[in-house]
RNA sequence: GCCCGGGUAGCUCAGGGGUAGAGCAGCGGAUUGAAAAUCCGCGUGUCGGUGGUUCGAUUCCGCCCCCGGGCA
């Protein structure tokens, strides 16, 4: 019988790269870099988009899609997969890339997963509670309560949730509410069981980026004007012509809101471009804090700028085939 | 030059004789199927300057400076 010695440089079993951080903090591009570092090293790599907004077909400019260029000749998945009229979730998200995460494998191409979707990421790797879809008709008399209302009836049908949650949590106490009603089961004990992670059946190699503050600021604020110059408009005048429900994921992106009101003469070119870099601002904070906080502690971190190509990729991606 | 308003937290502003407060920003945090979502916590700043009245002034009075608007 042969022992198989297996060098260090040999590829691992099952790697999935994963590049995460807050919007503008130059992720996709790293990405590709590294993608077409292991190709060039004659290996096969494919980017996933682990993003909550670049999933939709309807967003290509507001969302910061990779353009054709970007790609730099690196196949691309589940970038504009969704249409706008579907809301992708979590568990929807996770379910379709661990399939593209499966066929990548097969096809001996390591899936390189970028995005700043927190959540959608754990739900990946650690899996979620198996809750059948909610009937519509629950969903949307609970959606179309207010609070107040909506925290009252959750006290009588789910106390022990309701009591978790802060009275004004609208969505987690809609959500909490509507699993109940839809299931008769509460949001709790669905809880107890979580299923599809795939973190224990990978070699993972992540890599945070939480790049100094002000410089991501700065990114956050000149981008919505490179938008406006690349088609956002267009791009909202034609989402608003599908008159989709104003509820759905794709209609609370970043600049939909901002823009329509810049349509229909509700705001100055001005206030849409300060509202717009504000929410964006304000969103890259809370991706911040949940990359900060809610990612293991030994995954390795960059601090810094990426700037063009200070990035040694060997450092983060060591293990993996590269040139 | 005169007459009105104003000058208070980074910004917009409230308040008022016992040294001050909201929203936004900023910072920290949460995050189990809409997550680019939904929430939670954190407020000392010569209250424009200076003199006066007062036990006590940021608050009342005088003067000065600055910013609006109006009249000349």
């Amino acid at each position: 019988m042969v022992t198989k010695s297996s060098p260090k440089s040999s590829p691992p079993q099952r790697p999935v790269a994963l590049i995460a951080g807050p919007t503008a903090s130059g992720k996709s591009g790293l990405a590709v870099a590294l993608a077409q570092r292991i190709e060039k090293a004659g290996g096969k790599a494919v980017v996933i988009n682990a993003d909550s907004a670049q999933v939709y077909s309807d967003l290509s400019v507001l969302s910061a899609r990779p353009t054709e260029d970007e790609m730099g000749g690196i196949e691309h998945r589940l970038f504009g997969a969704w249409d706008g009229s579907v809301a992708c979730s979590a568990a929807r998200w996770a379910e379709v890339a661990r399939e593209e995460i499966a066929q990548c494998h097969e096809d001996g191409a390591v899936p390189i997963l970028v995005g700043g979707t927190g959540m959608y990421i754990k739900v990946l790797l650690e899996g979620i509670a198996p809750i059948p879809e909610i009937e519509p008709e629950v969903r949307r008399v609970v959606r179309a309560m207010p609070v107040e209302i909506a925290y009252d009836a959750l006290m009588i049908e789910d106390p022990e949730r309701a009591t978790m949650l802060e009275p004004t949590d609208s969505q987690r106490i809609a959500r909490a509410l509507e699993v109940k009603r839809s299931t008769g089961v509460t949001l709790g004990d669905w809880q107890m069981a979580k299923t599809g992670g795939i973190g224990d059946e990978i070699a993972l190699f992540p890599l945070i980026l939480l790049p100094p503050r002000e410089w991501l600021y700065e990114r956050c604020d000149t981008r919505f004007s490179q938008m406006l110059a690349s088609g956002a408009k267009d791009e909202v005048a034609a989402l608003l012509k599908r008159k989709l429900d104003p509820d759905l994921p794709v209609m609370r992106a970043i600049g939909v809101p901002e823009i329509s009101a810049l349509l229909s003469d509700n705001a100055s070119l001005d206030e849409t471009i300060e509202a717009a870099a504000q929410a964006t601002r304000n969103y890259a904070k809370r991706q911040y804090t949940w990359f900060r906080r809610q990612t293991e502690k030994d995954w390795p971190r960059i601090t810094d700028a990426i700037e063009s190509d200070n990035i040694d990729l060997r450092e983060y991606f060591d293990g993996l085939l590269l040139d």
